[in-house]
RNA sequence: GGUCUCAUCGUCUAACGGUUAGGACACCAGGUUUUCAUCCUGGCAAUCGGGGUUCGAUUCCCCGUGAGAUCACCA
C-alpha cells in the first residue's frame, strides 16, 4: 500500500456525464486533494459494443470544465499508465493466468442459450440462479474463445464501507462471474480490481449499484492475494420526479449543457457536493477550497437525494453575485444578445454591473439587457397591465412623460443628479413614485423589470433616454 | 421472487438519548421612495406505522410498511 491517498474515477465512455457521475468524481477528487494525494481518471472501455464515439473526450472535457482536474489519466502522463483499459489487456491476461494456475478460474463451455435455459429453470423453481451450481466437472482448457470464469469460494462476508457503515452478506450471493469475455476483453468485475491494485488505488468511491457485487469482489481479492482498498459507496441521485435513480433516459442533463445554459462551474460543484453531503453547520455556499478542506466521507448521506433545479438556480445566483465585475464580464462574454455586438466593453461592463444582482444564470443576460442596446418597441399593453398605471388616462401619462422629458433635458445624467431630478419631478407632477417612475421606466425600457431607474437612465445616456421617452409619447395615442 | 440498502418539512438537510425538532430552496405575506428574479423581516411546513429498551427516544432494538439497488459475455 502506498502511503499517499490515491483515488480514481473510472467511467466507461458510453456517453456524456450527468450530475450523478460527476458527484462520484467530485468526491473522489475532493478526498485526494484534501489528503495531498492523487486523483486518477481511468477509462473503462472494455465493452466495445456500447462505446460511443467521442465520449471519452467529452468526458474529459466535462471534468476539466468543472475544475475536477485529474493528476493521471488517458491524456495526462503518469507512472501507472496506460489509463485506458483497452490498452491494458496484457495485465489482465497475466492476472487471469495466475488464477488459472491456482485453479481459481476455468473456461465456460456453455453456450449462451444453455445458460439462459439454466436461468429459466431456476426461475421456474423459484430459486435464485447461480452459475456455480452448473460448474462443469471437466472444463476444457481455456483457449481464449470461451469466457473465463472465476471459481468462487462462497462464504459470508462483512466489510466496512466509509459511507454505508458495516455491511454483511451470506454465501448465497457469491457466484462464478465472468473474468474475461469471449471477445478477449475483461469484464468490469475483473478489470477494475486488477487496475485498482496495479494503480495502487487506496479509496474506491462508486455508486450504490455496485454494493451487491461487493462480496464477489472481496472473494476475488482473496483469490488474487490482494488487499482490498477502502470502499465508499455513494447513494444515488434521484430524478426530479419519481423515485428512480437519475439516468440519461429520464432526462438527466449533460453537465456541459448546464455550463452552456449559463451555470457557473462553482455553483454546479457546490450544488452537486451539497446533494448528499454537508459539513454539519448551516453553511450553504461552499467554494472549491472550502469543500476540499471540509469534505469527509463519514458525513456523506446514506439515502438518495433528489435533484432540485430550483436550488441549483438559487446557488448559481449566489455565485454570480460573488464574482467581481471583471471576472463576471469574462464569463458572460458568450451570452450577450446579438444587439450588444456594437457596444464597447466598457458599456457592457456597466450594464453587467447593473444586472449582476438579478441574474440567476448567464443565459438570462439577453432577456435582462436587450433594451440597453437597441431601442425597444413601445408596448402600451404593458402599461395597461400595470396595476397603478392602468387606472390613469393615456393623456395624463403622456403629460407626465412630457414633463419628465423636459426635466431630464436639464439633468447632468449621472446617477446622483438623475435621482435629484427624479425626486423634483415627483413634486412638480404631484405623482406617487409608483406611478411616475413606473411610467418612465417602461417608456425607456419596455421590459418587465430593470435595475434602479436612475442607474438605468444613466447607463442609457441622455440622448437615448430622451429619444425613447419622445417615442413613447408619440405612440401613446395610436396604441 | 432472492439478497442488500435506505427512511426528518414539498425538496436538500441539522440535531455524541434530554432542543419550543434548527437551517436552506420553493411557496405565501410584509418592507426597502419605480418594476423585480436582488436584499431585509415574518409565516406555512417534518421525525412512515406498531411494539419494545429507557426516567426520557428523531436517535438504540424488533416487526411491519414504503422506496431504491442488484440478480448480464454492462459498467
Amino acid at each position: 500500500m502506498p502511503n499517499i491517498t490515491r483515488t480514481r474515477f473510472a467511467p466507461s465512455p458510453t456517453g456524456y456525464l450527468h450530475v450523478g457521475g460527476i458527484r462520484t468524481a467530485l468526491f473522489a477528487w475532493l478526498l485526494a486533494r484534501q489528503q495531498d494525494g492523487k486523483f486518477v481518471l481511468r477509462l473503462e472501455d472494455t465493452d466495445q459494443k456500447r462505446e460511443v464515439e467521442g465520449s471519452a473526450e467529452h468526458l474529459m472535457r466535462s471534468l476539466k470544465s468543472l475544475g475536477i482536474i485529474y493528476d493521471e489519466g488517458p491524456d495526462v502522463e503518469g507512472p501507472y499508465g496506460p489509463y485506458r483499459q483497452s490498452d491494458r489487456l496484457e495485465s489482465y491476461k497475466i492476472w487471469a493466468q495466475k488464477l488459472i494456475d491456482a485453479g481459481r478460474a476455468y473456461a465456460d463451455p456453455y453456450t449462451p442459450e444453455e445458460i439462459q435455459a439454466f436461468r429459466e429453470q431456476a426461475k421456474a423453481e423459484k430459486r435464485a440462479f447461480l452459475y456455480r451450481n452448473h460448474r462443469p466437472e471437466n472444463p476444457p482448457a481455456w483457449d481464449g474463445t470461451m469466457p473465463l470464469r472465476f471459481k468462487s469460494d462462497p462464504k459470508p462476508y462483512q466489510w466496512h464501507d466509509e459511507v454505508m457503515g458495516d455491511l454483511s452478506t451470506g454465501p448465497e450471493v457469491i457466484d462464478d462471474f465472468i473474468l474475461i469475455k469471449s471477445d478477449g476483453f475483461p469484464t468490469y468485475n475483473f478489470a477494475h480490481i486488477v487496475d485498482d491494485a496495479e494503480m495502487e488505488i487506496t479509496h474506491v468511491i462508486r455508486g450504490q449499484e455496485f454494493i451487491s457485487s461487493q462480496p464477489n469482489y472481496l472473494n476475488l481479492y482473496e483469490a488474487l492475494g490482494l488487499e482490498h482498498p477502502i470502499f465508499a459507496t455513494m447513494p444515488h441521485i434521484l430524478a426530479e420526479s419519481g423515485n428512480k435513480k437519475l439516468s440519461k433516459r429520464d432526462g438527466a442533463k449533460d453537465v456541459l449543457d448546464y455550463l452552456a445554459d449559463g451555470f457557473l462551474p462553482e455553483a454546479l460543484v457546490n450544488f452537486i457536493a451539497s446533494m448528499g453531503w454537508n459539513d454539519g453547520t448551516e453553511q450553504e455556499v461552499f467554494s472549491r477550497e472550502e469543500l476540499i478542506e471540509k469534505f469527509s466521507l463519514d458525513r456523506v448521506q446514506r439515502s438518495g437525494a433528489r435533484f432540485d433545479e430550483q436550488r441549483l438556480l438559487w446557488l448559481n445566483g449566489q455565485w454570480i453575485r460573488r464574482l467581481d465585475l471583471d471576472d463576471l464580464s469574462t464569463r458572460a462574454a458568450d451570452f450577450w444578445p446579438a444587439s450588444a455586438g456594437s457596444a464597447t466593453e466598457a458599456e457592457k461592463k456597466e450594464v453587467l454591473r447593473l444586472v449582476q444582482d438579478r441574474l440567476k444564470t448567464l443565459k438570462d443576460l439577453p432577456m435582462m439587457t436587450e433594451y440597453f442596446f437597441i431601442h425597444p418597441v413601445p408596448d402600451w399593453a404593458m402599461v395597461d397591465d400595470n396595476k397603478q398605471l392602468k387606472k390613469l388616462h393615456r393623456a395624463d401619462l403622456t403629460d407626465m412623460l412630457t414633463q419628465a422629458s423636459a426635466a431630464l433635458q436639464q439633468s447632468e445624467f449621472d446617477p446622483e443628479s438623475l435621482q435629484q431630478t427624479l425626486n423634483e419631478l415627483l413634486e412638480t407632477t404631484g405623482q406617487k413614485p409608483g406611478v411616475l417612475f413606473s411610467m418612465i421606466r417602461l417608456a425607456v425600457s419596455w421590459a418587465p423589470f430593470s435595475p434602479a431607474l436612475n442607474e438605468t437612465l444613466a447607463a442609457l445616456g441622455k440622448e437615448a433616454a430622451i429619444q425613447r421617452i419622445e417615442k413613447a409619447i408619440e405612440t401613446a395615442t395610436s396604441a
